[in-house]
DNA sequence: CGCAAGTTTGACGCTGCTCAATCACTGTGG
DNA sequence: CCACAGTGATTGAGCAGCGTCAAACTTGCG
């Protein structure tokens, strides 16, 4: 079985060096055109990076942060106990995914966000962020985009923990991955895609039990659907997968994404 | 049985005539402080009103709507279904909720809005609220607070069906409402709360089945937590029925609005 | 090598779903 | 005034999807 790293580290690594490519100004110009001085504001506002650690957690449910985080390598994820101690994870974060936009106007976080694996971020204070944003509308709304797609993917988990049985939700929460990977350029998709989580995150993601995810997996593998072994997943029949379990891409907005990608290729 | 009409209706006409009192303005001043130009702004863009009977659908999925709509009076609620047909709920508009702010920067709607029952609205060109809005930073605040709070009333929904069994879902719910209710000074609130749902919403809200919905709330009835009947509701003992659902209402972000309520009462 | 974390398996049972019938209430038309 | 239909609530029987518990196994790591 191959091994490799973070996809998504795998392609900064491979195509450019960290400091050559923003993970940030890729997700803005899915949903904007950015100008040379938009790049560049965003490129400086960027500038204040740091390595954070599995495990670590970057926002706290009731602390109010002065600064808002850039993931730019590695993986993030929002969750939140109940008082009996049950976990629900709300989101992912991937590279290019801020946390969090919204703590600065409600002045509380009302959930953790932990990292899954050793990173990379950029700390942003708040004061440059909104000024940014004041002197360049178009970096505002394309973080008001970013923030309604998340929305909108939220809703779609509401949907798909309430009405789909455990195999729909796991293809479902699979295809959506799969999808963003994708969106991202991940070089190495076609041959998987590496995601630290356990089947634990899984479960906690799904709303099921650890056991019950077990089963619903070896069901994807007996089924020719899906591999999934060791934080690794590679589907093998993506529209099947999708059809089974109801996957419609549309809410993650990728769509305009793709010609924009390409001008920026060169 | 005691029978009355929507709450909110209720408060309306008892207190004051629906054109004296603005649900937004009252639902803006729970976040931010409105100063009498900016009272006056939302008295204008608020100015086109219109009826709207039950099962009218305010926004449809795919639509895009040049216009954002205000719930004056009555309930509506956000829904999309499932290819297989199930429906899933994502949340109620009451008195002062727009619908919705989102759609003006996606551009395309990504679920429907129907109404519950015979309703008031107000219709804002998108225009006109944009132009309030920059002229108003505080009213543009005030509107990304709401946004805000129903955003992680999302994930407080998210961790609900995830996490909870039937009967603390449904608990939890009923005490948010509640909650909401009370927050807009509904005066009926001892008596009962009005609201015009069914069984099955109430089953597609939480991710439930109808039949199990009749019971769990049989058994509210027989351990004297609360009543529902005929569209109207009763928490008998809220302090239990919190508990027992694991409900905390800091993520409606009422607290700060109670003294500014107050205020606003003369 | 030995420990810790994660995965897999089995047995068992409860929560919640399905199907289907009945009841209660409301509005309609004759 | 009553018959009737439609909608929603309620009940029962039966069962399956998923959860719980507990143990074994596998993998990674110091």
């Amino acid at each position: 079985m191959l091994v490799f790293r973070s996809p998504v580290r795998n392609v900064m690594l491979a195509d450019a060096p960290l400091q050559r490519r923003n993970p940030l100004i890729e997700r803005l110009s899915m949903f904007v055109t950015l100008g040379p001085d938009e790049r560049a504001a965003v490129e400086a506002m960027t500038q204040t990076r740091r390595a954070i650690e599995s495990g670590e957690t970057l926002a706290h449910e009731g602390s109010r942060p002065d600064r808002v985080c850039l993931i730019l390598d590695g993986v993030a994820y929002r969750h939140r106990y109940t008082s009996d101690g049950r976990r629900q994870i709300f989101g992912y974060l991937l590279p290019g995914d801020l946390c969090d936009t919204k703590f600065v106007i409600c002045n509380e976080c009302d959930h953790n966000v932990g990292m899954l694996c050793d990173s990379q971020i950029a700390i942003i204070p708040v004061t440059t962020l909104m000024k940014t944003m004041v002197q360049f509308p178009v970096i505002e709304r394309g973080l008001l985009m970013m923030s309604l797609v998340e929305a909108a993917t939220a809703r779609e988990w509401l949907l798909n923990v309430g009405q789909r049985n455990a195999f729909q939700r796991l293809g479902h929460f699979f295809c959506e991955l799969s999808k963003r990977f994708e969106a991202f350029g991940n070089q190495g998709f076609g041959k998987g895609i590496a995601m630290p989580l356990t089947q634990r995150e899984l479960a906690d993601t799904m709303g099921l039990n650890v056991v019950h995810v077990n089963r619903v997996l070896q069901r994807f593998r007996n089924e020719g659907l899906l591999n999934w072994s060791r934080q690794h997943f590679r589907i093998l029949d993506f529209g099947r997968l999708a059809e089974l379990s109801g996957f419609d891409p549309h809410y993650l907005r990728l769509d305009r994404g793709l010609p924009e990608r390409r001008m920026l290729a060169y």
